[in-house]
DNA sequence: TGCTGTAGATACTTAAAAGTACCTATACAA
DNA sequence: TTGTATAGGTACTTTTAAGTATCTACAGCA
């Protein structure tokens, strides 16, 4: 696909976070470096192909990093790049007004619910 | 859809800002009320159809005000709300992080582009 | 010897998002 | 009287995104 034209520069950023699991997974990694297996289980919902392929396009798209040890089994680990941090303190700004929204729309009589890693649902 | 559950806040930020128009039609707000005819112009690819279906939308989530004037031809008009507002400030974030990071890789030699109102493309 | 964990790839199917075409109704201008 | 602008609605089709199932290869463990 050559020479992509945007009309506005939050259509060039959605482009590179849109999706349903690319903002999730770019949290995921603030502050830390993940392996591939620790990053599926933060995110229990993602598939291993959805992971994989997510992940191989936000490295195509300079934001983050991928390390390959080799040896086996395979090891990888996944960061941010620079470009990655600096896209991911706005992101995390998205992820505060999102816990705030939904403490709000909750007082309002709305359900809905925000897991944290503790209070996990045993249904 | 009853009970909706999101294990972290950008989950939830993205169901309200996620897809390919709402994020562009919400930073033409910042700032400024707008018919919609205005936005249509604004945002000359998008159809009428996608245009009010994510507007409705929008206001379902509490992010943007309609207001019906009762008269003919009929007029209205779109505006953020508070709510609208504090999710735009980070939106216009990530605007401008999109076109410096167009920017970076224009300069990298990458084939992308920001039109901005001026400078029409006349092929 | 067979099972688990590691990190994928690939073909195929299903679900969701976006786009197309065509319809309403009325005021105003040429 | 025909055309334009206003702000939609609705049925249908197409495109894109996401999900499912099954495959590789090797080390280590019981």
């Amino acid at each position: 696909m050559p020479d992509k034209t945007y009309n506005i520069g939050v259509e060039a950023t959605m482009d590179i976070i849109g999706g349903k699991w690319k903002s999730i997974i770019l949290c995921h990694l603030r502050q830390q470096t993940l392996r591939t297996g620790e990053l599926r289980r933060a995110i229990p919902q993602i598939t291993q192909k959805m992971l994989t392929q997510q992940l191989r396009e936000l490295e195509n798209d300079g934001i983050v990093n991928r390390k390959i040890y080799e040896q086996v089994p395979p090891k990888v680990e996944y960061s941010l790049t620079d470009r990655g941090n600096s896209l991911n303190a706005i992101l995390h700004q998205l992820c505060l007004w999102g816990e705030s929204n939904i403490a709000e729309r909750k007082s309002n009589g709305e359900t809905i619910n925000l897991l944290s890693e503790e209070q996990e649902v045993n249904s």
